[in-house]
DNA sequence: AAATCATATTCGTCAAAGTGAATATATCCA
DNA sequence: TGGATATATTCACTTTGACGAATATGATTT
């Protein structure tokens, strides 16, 4: 049965109306990501990282884990059938372009880099661990 | 086949990010509408209305045609299928609003109100002349 | 408890965008 | 040609939102 729970849909475009949420969310796709991986990636000042993600927290996108001193953040498909699948969607669109997937690439070799990515202990990403090499438990 | 075409994503949800833009899109729906009707059914200042349709038709989600003083405004599915699959389920979305049903319903008796639409000689929708009552052409 | 690390929030500033009022442009009609 | 009508654009103002820098919070480790 469809859900046509009430949805903000003002706030759900605005949020997507960012090309910095639109990276976060790129990097998320359909996996749990830590948020020390996002300002590695996006090569962002970490407050920057934070507010927008507290925007798409706000916005109803995604959803936030706390484990130990780490935050986890994850895409929450909307209530709204309608605007579940326009997120889907956006995903996909996201995909196809270069920039996007270059963030991606990052994110699953970051595991492993020698310098540039000091993120020793942090928590990998459960969808690249052990895809990226031998060293990645 | 696919249609990838290049299609600015940012400016497509920013587009969609205003109210007052979202309210000018479901009046259009899949029919061409003047700007008087607009508006009229707005209630907003002209030059409010003209402003943010200028907005829709940089970033390519509707199109403009001229007829004598009336300029006719209408939806492009944009040449992206992502984007115009994006854009069909929010028009979608916003029939289920209760507020943009009443937008609708306004505009489709537009034509035959007494004072308040002195719309007189405006180009009636295509899709409602006749629906509405006899005097309708 | 203190130091440290990861993340969040606040503050002041600046640019983008929405708004009303006034004005300009384009078309039609007399 | 001149006036009337429909729509677009400009201007000044205000608000919103993004930003960097600094600081606060929350959790871990020593």
């Amino acid at each position: 049965m469809p859900r046509k729970v009430a949805f903000d849909m003002l706030q759900f475009f605005q949020a997507l109306g960012d090309s910095t949420r639109l990276r976060l969310l790129n990097l998320m796709g359909d996996q749990e990501v830590c948020v020390c991986y996002f300002v590695e990636i996006l090569g962002a000042p970490q407050p920057k990282i934070s507010r927008h993600l507290a925007y798409l927290r706000n916005s109803g996108v995604v959803s936030a884990r706390r484990e130990g001193k780490w935050m986890h953040y994850r895409i929450v498909m909307p209530p709204h059938d309608g605007a579940a699948q326009i997120l889907r969607q956006t995903l996909d669109w996201l995909k196809d372009d270069k920039a996007m997937q270059a963030d991606r690439a990052r994110l699953t070799k970051a595991c492993c880099s020698p310098a540039k990515y000091a993120l020793d202990g942090a928590p990998v990403p459960t969808a690249i661990s052990g895809q990226c090499c031998e060293a990645c438990a």
